[in-house]
DNA sequence: AAACAATGGATTGTCGACATTCCACAGTCG
DNA sequence: CGACTGTGGAATGTCGACAATCCATTGTTT
């Protein structure tokens, strides 16, 4: 039985999955969060504990604890003894949220510049981003850009910078799902980032800086008014 | 009775204050968060949330989303079904974010000037500062330092801007109880404050952003090394 | 003696029940 | 009619008890 190795071979079999025992909070919090970055949940949506709790079988005190973890992310607000609701979006949120978004990207295009990161991996993302347009593939052009712009901040080397930028853009991902995104639009858009990389690796830092800047601020402006809530 | 208005008038009288009933959960995160921001409870000590629960003469659930608000604030980390604890500084941690706090900062000049805000609240925290040097009185120095920056960041007019630097000035907190502060050094840094609020009101902009830059960096560079811990 | 299994303590995770608060709606008094 | 009062429902806030998990330590087997 000993055949050969000493250490146990990762068992690939793929019957039995690495089962997995998140805490429920975690996956309560999981599947709101998924629900309200897809915009199934609209802002402004009631979530009232009893009622979730019931619906997803669980008690009140997970459901509760993944609502504040939610609250933590900026998606949901609490008014005391008398609801929990999806945070509403105000005009004003959303180009504040693209705001700080593109002081991050500067932050991060900064960095890069001073320590003389390499920034080949970008180019990785740039292609994945040219193929998606190229097969008309649009949830992967999406997601392409957002890896894009990910690997930018991961490259920057500042762990505070990437949490904090994770947390706006759980709110991009929100925005981003609720406004009748222009797929015109986002194609040229997508066409930005090649310049930016080689802006980058050229070591320009005045033009790098301009041309994130302008990017982000090119991204925020697609329609910002279709979000505001009334109720 | 009715004697002469209508409305009522506001009672005045010290003896019925306003009495103000905060759910558990808030008075224990304050409580906790302060005395973490004093550095009463230093950065690795276990929260153990039936021994809080007892000394505070609560259930643990309010302990529990206490410690939860305070994860959130990013000053208790939790390592599940093993224990809570006050999150531990790294050197790395507090130069991220002194770093992150000088883009906050500069952002908020930028917007400033941009929108051509006036300042001249600043001058008042400038001479509350001045006075306090005089005074050698260095907390208040200390506060008059953080109302300037505080008024600073909310003349920026930017909401999230503002939340997440009170988040981030939170960790700052605790940084400045934490380590060795040497009151000459500060005492010099406060010098800087007038000439910012000069280069604000006469729209050099280069020169503002110049100067904001080098006073938060002066600020993070007292003694990087005396915090991190070991336990 | 070394490796493995089991047991116990400590801590968090989850549950169901009860308490508190707020709001809206009715009811009453002027 | 208008303003105040009270009552009910709905939601969150709090509680005490039990379950699940991890880790260290002990015991056992080879």
């Amino acid at each position: 039985m000993s055949d050969a190795n000493s250490m146990l071979a990762p068992p690939v079999t793929p019957d039995i999955a690495p089962i997995q025992n998140l805490p429920l909070r975690v996956q309560v919090a999981d599947r709101l969060r998924a629900a309200i970055l897809s915009g199934r949940l609209r802002p402004g949506t009631g979530l009232v504990e009893t009622a979730l709790a019931e619906q997803m079988n669980v008690s009140r005190a997970p459901i509760r604890e993944a609502i504040q973890i939610l609250e933590n992310d900026g998606l949901v607000e609490t008014i005391a003894y008398k609801g929990k609701r999806v945070k509403p979006l105000t005009a004003r949120e959303v180009a504040e949220t693209y705001s700080l978004r593109e002081a991050f990207e500067v932050m991060a295009v900064r960095r890069i510049l001073e320590h003389r990161t390499p920034v080949d991996i970008l180019n990785v993302h740039c292609e994945a981003m040219m193929a998606a347009a190229e097969a008309d593939d649009f949830e992967a052009l999406v997601g392409a850009d957002e890896a894009f712009h990910h690997s930018l901040i991961e490259l920057a080397d500042h762990d505070l910078l990437l949490a904090s930028w994770k947390n706006l853009y759980l709110r991009i991902h929100q925005i981003m799902a609720l406004r009748n995104r222009d797929e015109r639009n986002l194609r040229e858009v997508a066409g930005n980032h090649p310049p930016i990389v080689e802006a980058l690796a050229a070591g320009q830092a005045e033009r790098a800086i301009t041309l994130i800047s302008e990017h982000t601020r090119a991204l925020a402006e697609f329609d910002p008014a279709s979000i505001v809530e009334t109720s």
